[in-house]
RNA sequence: GGCCCCAUCGUCUAACGGCUAGGACAGCGCCCUUUCACGGCGUAAAUCGGGGUUCGAUUCCCCGUGGGGUCACCA
């Protein structure tokens, strides 16, 4: 029997990271085991389903790498959903009833109810074992609100039958679902599919993971930000599930190859969204240089520069947002000449040395204007280490007395890259051209 | 509240009766660097409580406590 699993989300809102943890589960169990997934649009709510949900759903899910291999949408399928809810009433297995609308008592309507057996029902989970459920509190439930109108539970059962499913991976949440759709499935005839649970995921407060309280919970809004595919699926399938052993990093093809449902945790798992920019800084640096400019939509006036600046983002960024604040703030200086202002110029400047930050720019200036163009970060530093070094700065200030004004007048910010790596990025020319404006600042 | 599920460092988790309870992220410290970031090294930090079973329990059983889910003519 070949494995067969569903991605079923319900495009009543947007892209929801539970649901794209949900269905990368399934699409793992299902291409591990050579098996097919199929993605169903749960539809039923036409009030509350809108097709740009849909779209935006699936077009998130392609972007983290999850693909299927049928569709199928529960608002098309209304005439097997009416030809199944008349097989059980004629079997016995369900009736119409005639009763007073729910939101308005003064109208009538006639509603289809599933005449409940009110047995136990235990189903083994694959996750936790065996579960059982007394069905009695259910009583007859209803499972659509007219023959043409089926819910969710009834269609749900009608389209995995029909679909043959053989795999059932959904949320902890659902847990107490299975037992009423295990009645429906014994009353249409239905084979029972494999159950398996998975935790849910919790907000940093141990609550159901929701807007309030800050965590982001669409998938678009951590694309906008700058998170890789690579990293969210990464981070997501290590929520509630490990590979047994200490690796942690895993490619989409990777996870195929270790998940195995006896590594999915039981209980529930808190966000965390530190580890998640972690895991997606590791993906970020493995990519090329290239790629990272594309992929992380970065631009820049220069873009040679910009090619130079791709190391620093990679040893910086967490997300690709960071690295665009970058470029605007801490690395701008590597496109524009800064105006660094005079008293930070003099900051490490000690009190028995006035005069110290000019001189040692103007013995900078000399040093680096032998340097060729392109020189790279190791030779700037040979050449500029000696004068940081020189007796006369170690006694009145340290290096930093030499270095720290060399880095400002380069930079013009408080933090930015080291003095070597800007000279190399910036080359000897306009490295002594931005040193000449730091010491005209300070003589002016 | 009824029913159901769950319980190891702050967080994600490993140890499927038996070494000093391991790793990662975050934290802290030191080194590198007189900026920031990276990196290196190190450190602190957990088996919810009480009973059993056993030579021995994180692990098995029971009770308690805590957390979560679910009780729609939503999905």
């Amino acid at each position: 029997m070949t494995v067969k699993t569903r991605i079923p989300p319900s495009p009543t809102g947007r892209f929801h990271i539970g649901t794209a943890r949900t269905a990368l589960f399934n699409y793992l169990f299902a291409r591990q085991n050579g098996g097919k997934v199929v993605f169903r649009s749960e539809d039923t709510d036409r009030a509350r389903s809108k097709k740009e949900f849909e779209d935006e759903i699936i077009e998130g899910l392609h972007w983290l790498g999850i693909d299927w291999d049928e569709f199928s949408r529960q608002s098309e399928r209304g005439a097997r959903y009416r030809e199944a809810l008349e097989t059980a009433i004629a079997g016995g297995h369900a009736y119409v009833s005639r009763e007073p609308a729910k939101d308005d008592p003064s109208r009538e309507v006639e509603v289809v109810r599933l005449k409940n057996p009110g047995r136990e029902v235990v189903f083994e989970d694959l996750v936790r074992g065996p579960i059982n459920t007394h069905t009695g509190d259910l009583a007859d439930f209803v499972i659509a609100r007219s023959l043409d109108d089926a819910l969710y539970h009834f269609a749900v059962v009608v389209d995995d039958f029909d679909a043959g499913i053989t795999h059932v991976i959904r949320g902890e949440d659902h847990i107490s679902n299975t037992a009423r759709q295990i009645l429906i499935q014994e009353a249409i005839g239905a084979p029972r599919p494999a159950y398996a649970h998975l935790p849910l995921i919790l907000d940093a407060k141990r609550a159901k993971l929701s807007k309030r309280n800050g965590t982001a919970v669409s998938v678009g809004d951590y694309r906008d930000e700058g998170i890789l595919p690579e990293g969210l699926v990464n981070y997501l399938a290590l929520l509630g599930w490990n590979p047994g052993d200490e690796r942690e990093y895993f490619a989409l093809p990777e996870l195929v190859e270790a998940f195995s449902l006896e590594g999915v945790q039981k209980s529930g798992a808190a966000w965390d969204r530190e580890k998640l920019l972690s895991v997606n800084q590791h993906w970020m640096r493995a990519l090329s240089d290239e790629d990272f400019v594309r992929r992380g939509g970065l631009s820049a006036p220069d873009e040679a520069r910009l090619a130079q600046a791709v190391p620093l983002l990679k040893e910086r960024a967490r997300t690709f947002g960071e690295a665009r604040q970058m470029l605007e703030g801490e690395l701008s200086c590597l496109f524009a000449a800064p105006t660094p202002a005079r008293e930070t110029l003099l900051a490490k400047e000690p009190k028995e040395g006035p005069g110290l930050a000019k001189t040692a720019l103007e013995s900078l200036q000399k040093a680096i204007n032998g340097l060729p163009e392109g020189v790279s970060p190791e030779a700037a530093k040979e050449a500029v280490m000696p004068l940081a070094d020189a007796e006369e700065a170690k006694q009145k200030g340290g290096r930093g007395a030499v270095l720290w004004p060399l880095r400002y007048a380069l930079s013009g910010q408080e933090r930015s890259p080291d003095p070597f790596t800007l000279i190399s990025i910036l080359g000897p020319k306009e490295s002594e051209i931005r040193i000449k404006n730091a010491l005209a600042i300070l003589a002016g």
